[in-house]
Order: C-alpha cells, then sequence, then structure tokens
RNA sequence: GGGCCGUUAGCUCAGGAGGUAGAGCACCGGAUUUUUAAUCCGGUGGCCGCAGGUUCGAGUCCUGCACGGCCCA
C-alpha cells in the first residue's frame, strides 16, 4: 500500500469527522464540458452544475485551478478564497480546495461560466463537493498511461486518462449503430441465436467448450451464428441479422482474438451478388458516415471505399499463380507447392486447408485496395451453393482488403440432400484429425432445411476488424475494452 | 511452439566499463490572487519482475522462470 495512498484515505476519514460525505448519491449536472465552451457566448456569466474528476490542479494561495475532466472532454475550474463555498462546512472553499481534493476526486462544481486573461473558458466555483474521493495516485499527467500491459489489465485508467483511447471505442459504438440502423432501414430483423450450443457449426474453428448442469448435456461456445439464422429462414423470418460475440479457441495475433464480434446477415431471395452490393453499399456509406469521404487512411495506406470494389477469381487467379488448374491437384502435389512456399505446417494440413493457405500466401496477402475474391472451390465451402455454371466452384465471396479478411458471403447452399453430402464429406476430415470441423451432423439444422430454405444470400462481417480499419488501430485487441491477459500472481 | 525486445518509486523514464539506487509528475510541509506540464524552497516514497549462479561486491554479467510487446509458425 503506497504512502499517497493511506494520505488520501486519511483524508477520506477527516472528511467524514467534519461532517463531510465524500461518496456521495447523486449530483444534478446541468451541461457537460464540451456544451459550454462551444455556446460561450451564451453561456458566460451564467450559472452551470457540472462534474467530472479532477485531472489536474494548480493551487495558488487565495485563487486556484484544475481541470475537470467529463465524458465530452475537459473544461477549467477556479476556485476561490471568498467566492467558493463547501456545502456542509464553513471552511474557506480555497484552503480546502488545497487540503482535501486531490487529482483523480470525482467533484461537483456550481458556480459561473467566465474567460480568464488568458482567454480559457473557466467556471468559477460557488460551490464545490466531493462525490466520490480517489484513493490512487493518478498516472503521469503528461505522458498519460503508456505501459502496455496496464492499458490491457486496468482498461479504466486508459480511459480515464488517454482520450485517444475513449475515441476508439466511441467511433466503435458508431460504427455498430450505424450497421444496426442500416439493415434496419433495409428490412432485416435483428435476432438472438444460441451462444452454448450443443453442435457447433458455421465455420472452420476449434470451439470452448462448456457443460450444462441443468441439462446434462456437454454444449459449445458458438464458433458462429450461420446454421441457426438459417433456420430462422426456413421459418419465414426472410431477412434476419445478429450482431454478436463469437467464440473460437485458438491464438491470439493482431487480427484474431478467440472472443470476437460478428456480424452475421442472410437475405432470403438474394444471391451472393446482391450480397455484393449491399456490401460495397455499406462499406461506402459507413465511411462517409465516419469521414464524410469515400476514402481514408489506414496504417499509412490510403483504403477507397468507392463503388464498384474490385473482383477476382479464386481458382483463375490461384491458377495463373500455380501454373496449373488448383482444383484437379493431388494432395502430394499440394504439400510440395506449400513446403516450396515455406508453410511449416504444409505436411500436416489437410488438403483442403492447405489450398487456402497457399492461396493467401500467393494472393491474398498482395490484396491491397477492397477486393471481392469470388467463386471459392466446393470442397472449402460446404455452406454455399454451387455456382451456377461451374460444378466445381461455389457463389461465394470473400471481401479482402490489404492482405486481410473482412468478410466471407455466399449464395446460401438450400439443397438439402446436397448439404448432407456435403457434411458428410467434412466428417472424414474430421476422422483424419482436423478439430477445427463437428464429430457430428447438425441433423436439426438438416431436418430444417428439409422443409425448403428459400434461395437466400448470406454474409459474415468481422465487427472487430472493420472497427481497426475505422479508428487506424493495428491491433485487435486495441478496439476491444477487456482483453484478456494471463493472470499476474504476485 | 521459435526468435527479438521490455519489466527500476503510484505513473513516465535515466542509470557509462560491476563499486552506497536517480529525475520529472503525483504526494507531504512552506511561499504565491489569472494559472495552462504553473513556478520557487524543503521533504516522504524502492523486493531494481521472481529464483538461482559468477564475484570481495550485481539494477548492471550468466542461467532458468513469470508477465507483456513485436515478428515468425
Amino acid at each position: 500500500m503506497s504512502e499517497e495512498f493511506l494520505i488520501r484515505k486519511e483524508k477520506v476519514e477527516t472528511l467524514r469527522k467534519t461532517g463531510i460525505e465524500p461518496y456521495q448519491y447523486n449530483f444534478q449536472k446541468s451541461h457537460d464540458s464540451a456544451f459550454i465552451k462551444e455556446h460561450y457566448t451564451e453561456m458566460e456569466n451564467q450559472k452551470v452544475n457540472i462534474s467530472g474528476r479532477l485531472m489536474t490542479k494548480r493551487v495558488f494561495g487565495k485563487l486556484s485551478f484544475a481541470h475537470l475532466r467529463d465524458a465530452a472532454g475537459d473544461i477549467q475550474i477556479a476556485v476561490q478564497q471568498g467566492t467558493t463555498k463547501i456545502p456542509g462546512t464553513d471552511e474557506d472553499g480555497a484552503s480546502f480546495f488545497k487540503k482535501y481534493v486531490d487529482t483523480g476526486d470525482i467533484i461537483g462544481i456550481s458556480g459561473r461560466v467566465f474567460k480568464t486573461n488568458t482567454g480559457e473558458i473557466t467556471v468559477l466555483a460557488e460551490e464545490l463537493t466531493i462525490l466520490s474521493k480517489c484513493l490512487r495516485p493518478l498516472p503521469e499527467k503528461w505522458h498519460g498511461l503508456k505501459d502496455r500491459e496496464l492499458i490491457y489489465r486496468e482498461k479504466y485508467l486508459d480511459l480515464m486518462m488517454n482520450l485517444e483511447s475513449r475515441e476508439v471505442f466511441l467511433k466503435r459504438a458508431k460504427i455498430i449503430k450505424f450497421i444496426r440502423s442500416f439493415l434496419d432501414d433495409r428490412g432485416f430483423v435483428e435476432v438472438e441465436t444460441p451462444v452454448l450450443q450443443p453442435v457447433y457449426g458455421g465455420a472452420f474453428a476449434k470451439p470452448f467448450e462448456t457443460y450444462s448442469n441443468a441439462l446434462d448435456t456437454k454444449l459449445y461456445l458458438r464458433i458462429a451464428d450461420e446454421l441457426y439464422l438459417k433456420r430462422l429462414l426456413v421459418g419465414g423470418l426472410e431477412k434476419v441479422y445478429e450482431i454478436s460475440k463469437d467464440f473460437r479457441n485458438e491464438g491470439i495475433d493482431r487480427l484474431h482474438y478467440p472472443e470476437f464480434t460478428m456480424l452475421e446477415a442472410y437475405a432470403s431471395y438474394w444471391d451472393y451478388e446482391d450480397m455484393m452490393r449491399m456490401t460495397e453499399d455499406l462499406l461506402e456509406k459507413l465511411s462517409m458516415e465516419i469521414f464524410g469521404s469515400t476514402e481514408f487512411e489506414y496504417q499509412g495506406e490510403k483504403i477507397s471505399f468507392r463503388r464498384p470494389f474490385k473482383r477476382l477469381s479464386y481458382i483463375d487467379e490461384l491458377a495463373s499463380k500455380l501454373g496449373k488448374d488448383p482444383v484437379s491437384l493431388k494432395h502430394s502435389e499440394l504439400q510440395k507447392i506449400g513446403a516450396d512456399l515455406g508453410l511449416k505446417n504444409a505436411g500436416k494440413l489437410p488438403a483442403t486447408r492447405l489450398l487456402d493457405k497457399i492461396f493467401d500466401a500467393l494472393v491474398a496477402d498482395h490484396i491491397k485496395d477492397p477486393t471481392f475474391v469470388v467463386d471459392h472451390p466446393v470442397l472449402i465451402s460446404p455452406l454455399a451453393k454451387k455456382h451456377r455454371r461451374t460444378d466445381t466452384r461455389v457463389e461465394r465471396f470473400e471481401l479482402f482488403i490489404l492482405g486481410v479478411e473482412f468478410a466471407n458471403a455466399f449464395s446460401e447452399l438450400n439443397d438439402p440432400i446436397d448439404q448432407r453430402q456435403r457434411f458428410e464429406e467434412q466428417i472424414k476430415f474430421r476422422e483424419a484429425g482436423d478439430e477445427e470441423i463437428p464429430k457430428e451432423l447438425d441433423e436439426d439444422f438438416l431436418n430444417a432445411m428439409e422443409y425448403g430454405m428459400p434461395p437466400a444470400g448470406g454474409i459474415g462481417f468481422g465487427i472487430d476488424r472493420i472497427v481497426m480499419l475505422f479508428t487506424n488501430q493495428y491491433s485487435i485487441r486495441d478496439v476491444i475494452l477487456f482483453p484478456q491477459l494471463k493472470p499476474k500472481n504476485e
């Protein structure tokens, strides 16, 4: 326990003894800091009630200054001998402020708006109330909080000190709100499907496992929402979406995080072309909303969301890089190509997964501008409908930007016989040791499809990655409020 | 899993070639009626990440471990 902590704790006790409660119940705010600063001409000499955290403190004998931080920003306050009263005591405000009020305290000020000689808009306190005493010293006022570990472990400190960090999460909220209203406006219904699922599916990933005591059943945390959302299409909800956490029990790096936010949207009677148009429209409008422009910079790279986005055929592009048709390659040939590319797991991966790795290395990694990669091989896309003109391909697109996948969409497979066969093919990979594929068929899903699922376009969007792009953050952990770290045992 | 970097006061950081642990902020005492990282004077505060080793002597060199970051798989 630091000495400063004890000193501040003692102040709490002293205050209580003199009849002042340093942890109050409420405070009636009349304005926020930004409003006062933006409307100074009307606000001059007006009485206001403001509250927030004291970030700096500059004490003189009889007149002191400080900055108060609220949700809207910072504003200067002044405390003056003879002017500032402390409710609950006759003690002079200036000396009370000096003795009992510390940086970090949350205080309420009732006072009048004026401008100092140096022109700063300031609230001269007539009443000052401690609303919540801060017991710990704040991080350094000039350099702020820099330690990455502390930024992640004590997010509240980061948000308190680093306004840029606040900005990221405010923008995140704005982006998600925009996406919701974009979909709502187009007739999509927001739904909630199970997080806990008896059979996982809808993606390739290792799941987290848990257990229900009540049902006496092993359950998985979902890796995707897809199979449930499609059941809703069968049920007659024509356009649905869900924004939710999905869980994949795998590594953490700048683009991956085990607990991430996904948007999935499905529209009956659409195909993937319709979904591509909606994707372009969404991103172009989102960009206008956030930046007022269809162009912006991410980590020094220019991004343009002006429609139409580029398109590139998965198989044709890969064929031209390899000099042969990738779909006809045997597993051993793929392994050789993988090894030549330096993919160290080339020997272990199943053929399908390996093909996708080769695609990433040869094609995806080099994509800069927003690009739809279209018409993937059937084998790596068990939930997508076969291409209407080519049997070896599916109607699918992935959106890549700067080598990173942002969205994945299909003309959804709605032929129950075909779907069952595709699942059965996948299960073989599971039996060969691929844990990213579930052991059992989702019979209930197939049952639903056997009633007839309308033709549909569906898409999954990585929300965290979209937020990274629009907030210029390099790492996914910087757009997640409480990223998981290993417990620190001391 | 592998490689590189980091961990020193509550925070931000210095610590040359191994010789009694430093600064700024914050905090405490004092001065100060328009400050802006206020200023000035004086103070308090350390398991130098943890555990071993080398050495007369380790924050510093060596080994292992923990936590974090970046890169690779």
